[in-house]
RNA sequence: UGAGUUAGCUGAACAGUCGCUGUUUUAUCGUAAGGAUAAAAGAGAGGAAAGUCCGGGCUUCAUAGGGUAGAGUGCUAGGUAACUCCUAGGAAACGUGAGUUUACGGAUAGUGCCACAGAAAAUAUACCGCCUGUUAAAGGGUAAGGUUGAAAUGGUGCGGUAAGAGCGCACCGCGCAAUUGGCAACAAUUGUGGCAGGGUAAACCCCACUCGAAGCAAGGCCAAAUAGAGAAACAAUGUGUUACCCGCACAGUUUCUGGGUAGGUUGCUAAAGCUAUGAGGUGACUUAUAGCGUAGAUGAAUGACUGUUUUUAACAAAACCCGGCUUAUAGGCUAACUCUUUUU
RNA sequence: GGCUGCGUAGCAAAGUGGUUAUGCAGUGGCCUGCAAAGCCAUCUACACCAGUUCGAUUCUGGUCGCAGCCU
């Protein structure tokens, strides 16, 4: 964890149902006109992401693999400026047809509001 | 030169940095074993991975045995593990042609259906007609011509006749038989019959052949959690064999009340495998030798950035594995052949 | 991933080889002093592409979309 810090485990990855189910009970959310984030804080000294892309909102599993390399790729760059919160992402309908850019973009922020909130509380 | 036909290939490339998933080796930690971390090496989506339309492997169902039902296939010969697939041939249709397409058995086993129009839609029959007949009509003969329709009872010519008619003849078509060629489908030739008689089997059906069912969320193992109880019904039965009956197997079974769990591991990739050369075959394919060892995830791995080429490429992402079919697909390339124009 | 089923008018819902009922909704009219109710008329449909057939919404094959079940 220390010797990487760009490094993307399994650890840091959110693995079971049980996991998902402490996310979706009592999230904070951030939510755009392309993704919605839900995050609570863990006990844990790294932060955990998880996935979960409808096939009902994204209809082809290329566009499906791709959206979930970004959101990937957008958290391992950034995960150091988050401190120890498990975040899920969900995908809207309309994601596939945007650039990748300004899912980048709508990304970073995510990133940014999900900290300052959870610090916070 | 232009327009095509068929068969096949390719499916952006290179360099650098960061990151992901297996494998192997080494080191450290640690153990009964499995393992964890780090480093290095090397590997990491397709021609359709798609649709799930067929076929098979594999697994389970306490067996797969019989009968009925149901489903599928349908010219012939071959290939294959198998097929509704493929190859070669036949027939029919389309195209000037290279070629392409075909659910391509049976309508003389039987039943049904054929709207409207039309005389008549299949048991046959006669509206306008034609001929005869007669003052006229009735009656009789006939189906050449006309009308309808998607479809109308062989076609053309000559003879023949009151008018007509396969009534007779020739050719064509059709049926049957024989001979020849071919493994066969079938083709050709000869003889003969004298019109038998519409369409529809992707209508029911008949004939021949094939089919046990479910699907890796199948199934196996480990761990954890428990639960067991109460009520009712049937045991003269119930359940399974997933359509039904016989047969067979098992012994308690079913329903309701209220309560609870669902994690890991295996199946998992070496396979009817790929490449090259030789041999056999018209071909699908088979066979011999040599070489290769080719993703295996489980909230699910191939991405991001920079630079160069020529544009920061189409359709599109494995989830047990193979063989086909179907559908989507930017741009480029190869071979053979056909028609057309011009010239010789 | 696998297995099923369904697409008929704006909505619901029958039907079948021969130009698809019915109800609600919409529009116009009649009725009424004005409305409601009622009556009459009208409008908009067989998901798409091929094949079989004289003719397909129906039969067959393919494509697209939607829904359900198995964990």
């Amino acid at each position: 964890m220390i010797a990487k810090q760009f490094s993307f485990p399994p650890s840091s990855r959110l693995r079971t149902a049980a996991e998902f189910q402490q996310v979706f009970k009592n999230p904070i959310k951030s939510s755009d006109e392309y993704f919605t984030l839900l995050a609570i804080n863990n006990q844990f000294d790294y932060s955990r992401l998880g996935l979960a892309i409808a096939k009902k909102n994204v209809k082809r599993a290329v566009d499906r693999n791709l959206i979930k390399r970004m959101i990937r790729e957008s958290f391992r760059l950034q995960q150091q400026q988050l401190t120890a919160i498990d975040i899920v992402v969900l995908a809207r309908r309309n994601t596939a047809s945007v650039p990748r850019v300004v899912l980048q973009k709508s990304l970073a922020k995510h990133w940014l509001k999900l900290e300052k909130r959870c610090n916070s509380f």
